[in-house]
This record gives structure tokens, C-alpha cells and sequence, in this order.
DNA sequence: AGCCTGCCATTTTTT
DNA sequence: ATGGCAGGCT
């Protein structure tokens, strides 16, 4: 231990050795947060307290394994295996199943995902009959889970006239009603909602004194990490759960809290102080991470902000490199100059794709950076985003699974009572609702006992409901014996899943087979790697458990070399290199959406903030004067955010008319433009009309193979028909399915298709559009 | 009941 | 640009 903590400096020792009563660690970015709370822990361990009483409490379960691993390492494996450490959600929800007969849960409750929820709400509205453009179901949703981060429940909503009164000044004065439904049907199906995951351990712990004694006697020591992004049904959880022994340690810094939308509040660390006698302050004001430039650039931002900390960030690091801020003419230029610095970069300095990470605000922002990446062949990897688990394929075969284990399970039977088809439309879906309402019954039930109900349907329809039921009480049978990836793969052919997807024989319907293909792989690993985990049983539940808790498919798979895209808020707590932060314009970044009020527009900085400050050696800022949104060329103004900025840390870099395309990448490869005249093309040039003439197009746009196989003529500037310079006999490489060699090229315009054979995967087809390929040979 | 078509909103961030 | 959904047709 001796030997860990000397690597540590004195600021970081301090609170590492700093084991009994509150203490706050203020950790500035990059100042080693996360080596003190481990080796804390491994300290602790040491000096002889039982991992058993310790609960480690994280932002995302990753950092909880990778955590994990690394106590292990100090203090062996056995010994880390007692720790509690996980997310709040993760972890309460383990403890809701242990005590969920006391709330009135089965153990085996459903977690619903947003989407989940979504439905559901939408459902009620149209139940209840009200208007669904007054009564949006995302903005009901956003409202519900407020009300239940502040802990406001339905009884609560009600006796408290200033919140009906707000909802009706909103024009939606039924907003009660529908939060009364909804937590109805949710506690009737047996699910719970992420914020419910919070709210029941909240009345867990306070309905139950008895259960709050078992898990403060338990958990002896509390820490938390990212503090500030926690919300006050979370702050309450640790209350609670600290309050007898006191010894609770909260780490985060107030200059990277950006969850506020989600109900965080920066208050909870801003007062902590208050909340706990005798606390101990510690502050982590040294950045290991930056270079000078970086992080005087960051703190020039910083300062902006009225609400904050009394906090120095500095760093004994190297100057570096000033940060370069980069204009582009559109957004398809942005994502040219972002992959051909990479490019250059990578070359003279013999870098890896991983020492790249490229971050921006919205989502939607991906495609014109993965485009460009594409065209260079550059390896990438988008996280977060439309998270595997969400694709209709996945959801579907998951909702399958769910209804094993809770038949009451509503928007799982939901999905799949009548997919794949079997002749149950939605008039007999409504009136099950209907009548399940009317018993207060589950839906499950009604179908199961529908002679004895008054439902009026048809005999023919009866006995399809009677075979739906059937089919799943099967399953409950062989879920008793086999294992989750015996149970899915005996799932997905005998309801027809497979034959589903396998029906249409388009790429689309392909993928979608690969994918559900994938999951079935993810379940095998998820049973072997069971076997080696204690505190684990490899139950059906726990894999559901995992998938809906999970942030991203985050396992990391084969590690391979690629530059990483996301959202700003992915990377939060992540490092790299070089970063590009890219779409730095008004409204963008800093979102039109977050720009009504002082305080949202603070979180909107220190998003910035910690966007510049996970960048080691270089940080580039790029944005455009157009670009594409909502399919339309919209012009933009520079972001505030880089006139904020002391200049002295920045490089304003050549001016766009004095731009150069390196004539290597530009017209030797990938297109016939003269190196020296700037080739801008608006990404639509060939405008191919939506719909059947897209399908019909003329022979011109046909791919054809031309005598040289290593080169092909230009398509004339449609970005959709530009992977199609692929032609037979290219060797490519996938992401996923690895090298394979072109066989065949068919189909026009977006419709372009290769057949592929794949030394391990065999032949398949896949659609050029969205197919990540880079050719190899 | 199921399929097709055309219209609509959608894009801020996520456990 | 895309996906969800209502309404109409088979």
C-alpha cells in the first residue's frame, strides 16, 4: 500500500488517508479524482475495514468495473469482490429486489427505458382523450420525472394546489391525472422507471426504519463520486444511508456539472457543508492531464461563470501547442478538415486512431464527421447514440424475455402480442386494455382468462390470444432450466422472430438479423462471464437488469483501434490526446434551447468546459458558416464560447480561402478536383427525389466496374453515391464482420448494395450507405 | 385486419 | 432526412 500511496502528491494524500467523517474532495478536471478515491478505498481495506461495509457510488458502471479492477489489483481479488460499486440506479436496484415485497414490487420488476415510458404516456393521453399536441407525451414525461426527482408523488402532487396551478397556467390542468395513470399502470405491470429506481429507495428507506438501519449498519462508508451531478432524489438516498455513522466522502467538481436538465442540482455540492458538522475540505487543484495552453484556455471560460467554487486550477505541464480554432465553409468541410488533420497528425507523429476523440453538442452531428472519416478510411466509433439496445429488433426480442420473467409486463406485451404478425390488431389490444383497467387486472391475465371476462371478441381471435399466452407460458417452462442464451436462441425461432427478419431478404432485414445475432453472442458472454462473478447468479433477470441499466454497449469490444466520436456528455470523466470539438456555433453550442436563462447557460459553459478539458496535448474548435439541419443549409454565427476564450491561448487558423486540400486525399483518391481551386460542393448535387424515382433511376447513376480496378471515376458529388466507387474485386474491411472481398455491386443511387465475402462471416449483403467499409485492397 | 401512403414533427444533452 | 402515425384502401 505504501508503494501506491507515494504516488500520490500531498494534496491527493491528504484525503486518501482521510478515512472517518463527512469530507468533500473539490476536484478540478484532470487533477487525479479518481487515483484518490481508489487508492482511498484500497486504504481502507488495508487499515482493516470490510469491503463488505463500504458503497463506492459512481456516475457510470464502467467506471465502477474499471474501479473494481483496479482496487483488485492492490488488494486482490477476493477481497474487492464484497464492494458495492455502481451507479445509483444499478445499485438501488439491487437492493428494491431484495426488498421489493415491501413496497408491494414482485422481485422481478421491469425497469421501463425512456422509451418504455414514452409509450406508455402516450397511451394515457389517448385514453384519456386529451389533445396530443397540448399534452406532448416527451414534455409529460420530462415533467413526471421531475416531479419524482423532487420526490413529489401523486398524493403529493395533489394536496399541493401551486403545482396543479402551474400545470394549468401551462394549459395542461390533467397533467395530475395522467401522473396518477401512469404510476398506476407502471406499478401494475410491475415496472419501475429509472427515477422510480430512486423514488422507491427513497420510501423504502423511509417507510421502513428497519430496512434503513440494516443498510446504514451495512454500508459504514459512503462515497460518491461526481457529487455534483447528483439529484435530489439521490441526495436524500445518501442522507439517509450516511447519517448514522457519518462517514460519508463526496468528490466532484461544481465546474463540471452538466446534468442539470435531468434534475441534477449543483446545490447539493455547493452546500454540502451545511448539511454535515465538522466536514473536512480537500481541494485537487493540479492538472496532471493538460498542457498550459489547455488549461488556462478552460479556466478563461470558466471564469465566465457567475455560480462557482473558489477553485485554481494549474498545471506544471509543458505549454503545448495553442488551441487551434478552425473555420469551415459548410458542415461537410468541417468534417474534410477535421479527418484530414487527423490524417496528417497520424502520419508524422505516428500516432493510433484511439489518441483521437472528436466531441460534439447534439447527436445528429455524427454524420457529416463520419462521412468524411469514411471517405479517409479512418477507423471510428460512435458511443451512445441510438444505443444498440434500443433498435426495434433488440427491443423486440428483449420484450419476448421480459414478459418470461413478468407476464404484467404492459409495453413489452405490448411490442410483441402481435409481432411477428398474428392476426391481434390493435381493437382487440384497446379492448384488453380496456378490460384490464375495468378488472384491475393485468392485461396478461384478462387474455389468460378470457372466457370468464366479459370481453366481446370473436372466437377466432380468442384462440390467437389463448396461442400468444400458450407460447409464453412455454417459455416460462424452459427458462426454468435453461440459460439465458439457450433460453433467447429457443425464443427467437419458435415465436417467429427469425422468420421475421429473415423474411424480407433486404439488407435492412439482414442487419437486423445480425444484430439480434449479435445479442444472442452478448448473452453467451454474459453466461460465461457469470460464472466466474460471485455476487451474481446469471438469471434472466440480472441480464435485463444489466441492458437497461447499461449507458452505452460499453463492454469495449475487441478494443480495436478507432477514433471515438460522442457527445460531450459521454466524455465526461474521459481523456484523450487530441480532441476536436466541432459545431462551435450559436445555437449549437451553446444550444438554442439553453439560452433563455443565465443558468442554463452556465451549464452550457461549463459543457464547454469540460469539453477542453479532456484534451492532453491538443484541443481543436471548429465550426461553420453553414450547415445542414433538419435537411436544410442554414447559416450559422460563430460560437460565443471561442470569442470567450483569451485569445493569447488560441491559433486562428488559416482563413478559408487560403485553404488547401492535401491533393493526395482530395482529387488523387477520392475525386477529380484541381488541388488548387477549393472544391465545395453542397452535399446534395445530384438530388435524387424521394421515393419510387430514387428506385428507378436512370443507368447513369449505375455502378459500374471500370478497367482499373483500384480506381473508379467520381459519381458526381452525391456523398450517397460515393462509397459506390467501391467495385468487385476490393478488398474491405468491417467493422464488425472483418475482411472480406467484393463479389458482386448492385443496385442505384442510395439503394447501392455489395455482396461481400467474408473470410469468417461468410457472404453478405450490405447496403454502401450505411455500411462502415474501408477499402483495404 | 393489414398494408400503403402521405403528412407531421423532429434535434439538447442520458441513467 | 427519417420515422411514426393517421386515414384510407384491399
Amino acid at each position: 500500500m505504501e508503494k501506491y500511496l507515494s504516488q500520490l502528491n500531498e494534496a491527493q494524500l491528504e484525503p486518501t488517508i482521510q478515512i472517518d467523517g463527512p469530507m468533500i474532495v473539490i476536484a478540478g478536471a484532470g487533477s487525479g479524482k479518481t487515483r484518490v478515491l481508489t487508492y482511498r478505498i484500497a486504504y481502507m481495506m488495508s487499515k482493516g475495514i470490510d469491503s463488505f461495509n463500504i458503497l463506492s457510488l459512481t456516475f457510470t458502471n464502467k467506471a465502477a468495473r474499471e474501479m473494481k479492477e483496479r482496487i483488485a489489483t492492490i488488494v486482490g481479488t477476493t477481497e474487492a469482490k464484497n464492494l458495492w460499486m455502481g451507479t445509483f440506479h444499478s445499485v438501488f436496484a439491487k437492493i428494491l429486489r431484495i426488498e421489493a415485497d415491501k413496497i408491494g414490487y414482485p422481485s422481478n420488476f421491469t425497469i421501463y427505458d425512456t422509451q418504455d415510458s414514452d409509450r406508455l404516456i402516450a397511451s394515457i393521453i389517448k385514453e384519456l382523450n386529451l389533445d396530443k399536441d397540448i399534452y406532448k407525451y416527451k414534455q409529460v414525461r420530462s415533467r413526471i420525472s421531475s416531479y419524482k426527482n423532487s420526490l413529489i408523488t401523486v398524493r403529493a402532487y395533489f394536496q399541493n394546489p401551486e403545482l396543479k396551478e402551474a400545470d394549468a397556467m401551462a394549459r395542461r390542468p390533467r397533467m395530475g391525472d395522467i401522473y396518477k395513470e401512469y404510476v398506476e399502470r407502471c406499478f401494475k405491470a410491475g415496472a419501475m422507471d429509472f427515477d422510480d429506481l430512486l423514488l422507491k429507495t427513497n420510501e423504502l428507506l423511509t417507510r421502513f426504519p428497519e430496512v434503513l438501519a440494516k443498510y446504514q449498519n451495512r454500508f459504514r462508508y459512503i462515497l460518491v463520486d461526481e457529487y455534483q451531478d447528483t439529484n435530489h432524489s439521490q441526495y436524500l438516498i445518501v442522507r439517509a444511508l450516511s447519517d448514522k455513522f457519518q462517514n460519508i466522502c463526496v468528490v466532484g467538481d461544481d465546474a463540471q456539472s452538466i446534468y442539470a436538465f435531468r434534475g441534477a442540482n449543483i446545490n447539493n455540492i455547493l452546500n454540502f457543508q451545511k448539511d454535515y458538522d465538522d466536514v473536512k475540505l480537500f481541494r485537487l487543484e493540479q492538472n496532471y492531464r493538460s498542457t498550459k495552453n489547455i488549461v488556462n484556455a478552460a479556466n478563461s471560460i470558466i471564469d465566465k461563470n457567475e455560480t462557482k467554487l473558489d477553485k485554481v486550477v494549474w498545471t506544471a505541464n509543458d505549454e503545448g501547442p495553442k488551441v487551434k480554432v478552425n473555420r469551415s465553409l459548410t458542415d461537410s468541410d468541417e468534417g474534410r478538415y477535421v479527418a484530414s488533420t487527423i490524417l496528417d497528425n497520424k502520419m508524422q507523429n505516428q500516432l493510433n486512431n484511439s489518441d483521437f476523440a472528436i466531441l460534439y453538442r447534439t447527436n445528429a452531428q455524427s454524420r457529416s464527421i463520419e462521412d468524411a472519416l469514411r471517405k479517409r478510411g479512418i477507423p471510428y466509433r460512435i458511443y451512445g447514440g441510438l444505443s444498440f439496445y434500443q433498435r426495434k429488433e433488440i427491443k423486440d426480442t428483449l420484450s419476448y424475455l421480459r414478459l418470461i420473467i413478468n407476464p404484467a409486463d404492459e409495453e413489452a406485451l405490448k411490442r410483441v402480442i402481435n409481432f411477428p404478425p398474428r392476426g391481434i390488431g390493435q381493437t382487440t389490444i384497446d379492448k384488453l386494455i380496456v378490460s384490464a383497467n375495468g378488472y384491475n387486472r393485468t392485461i396478461f391475465e384478462v387474455m389468460k382468462n378470457i372466457d370468464k371476462t366479459d370481453v366481446k371478441i370473436n372466437s377466432g381471435t380468442k384462440t390467437k390470444l389463448q396461442n400468444f399466452v400458450t407460447l409464453i407460458e412455454s417459455f416460462q417452462v424452459i427458462n426454468q432450466t435453461a440459460d439465458v442464451f439457450e433460453l433467447a436462441e429457443h425464443v427467437t425461432k419458435t415465436s417467429g422472430l427469425i422468420k421475421e427478419f429473415n423474411k424480407d431478404g433486404t439488407p435492412e432485414g439482414v442487419t437486423r438479423m445480425e444484430n439480434v445475432e449479435e445479442l444472442l453472442n452478448g448473452m453467451k458472454d454474459f453466461v460465461e462471464g457469470q460464472k466466474e462473478i460471485a455476487d451474481t447468479t446469471g438469471s434472466l433477470a440480472e441480464f435485463l437488469e444489466d441492458v437497461a441499466l447499461s449507458t452505452d454497449l460499453d463492454a469495449d469490444k475487441g478494443d480495436a483501434d478507432h477514433v471515438a466520436l460522442m457527445t460531450i456528455h459521454l466524455a465526461k470523466g474521459l481523456e484523450f490526446p487530441y480532441v476536436y470539438i466541432v459545431g462551435l456555433e450559436e445555437d449549437l453550442f451553446p444550444s438554442a434551447m439553453s439560452m433563455n436563462t443565465r443558468s442554463e447557460l452556465e451549464e452550457e459553459r461549463r459543457l464547454f468546459y469540460v469539453a477542453l478539458t479532456r484534451a492532453e496535448k491538443q484541443a481543436y474548435l471548429t465550426y461553420a458558416l453553414s450547415r445542414y439541419r433538419w435537411g436544410k443549409l442554414v447559416d450559422s454565427e460563430p460560437s460565443r464560447f471561442i470569442e470567450e476564450i483569451d485569445e493569447q491561448y488560441l491559433e486562428i487558423l488559416t482563413p478559408i480561402e487560403e485553404r488547401r486540400f492535401n491533393p493526395m486525399l482530395d482529387a488523387d483518391i477520392f475525386g477529380d478536383a484541381p488541388p488548387n481551386k477549393i472544391r465545395y460542393k453542397p452535399a446534395k448535387q445530384v438530388v435524387l427525389k424521394k421515393g419510387s424515382t430514387a428506385k428507378k433511376a436512370p443507368e447513369k447513376f449505375q455502378v459500374t466496374a471500370p478497367k482499373n480496378l483500384k480506381k473508379v471515376a467520381d459519381t458526381g458529388g452525391n456523398t450517397n453515391l460515393f462509397d459506390s466507387k467501391l467495385v468487385v474485386g476490393n478488398v474491405v474491411k468491417h467493422i464488425r464482420f472483418g475482411t472480406g472481398e467484393v463479389m458482386k455491386i448492385e443496385g442505384t443511387g442510395a439503394d447501392v448494395k455489395a455482396e461481400i465475402n467474408f473470410q469468417h462471416g461468410g457472404v453478405k449483403k450490405l447496403l454502401l450507405r450505411f455500411a462502415k467499409l474501408e477499402v483495404v485492397g
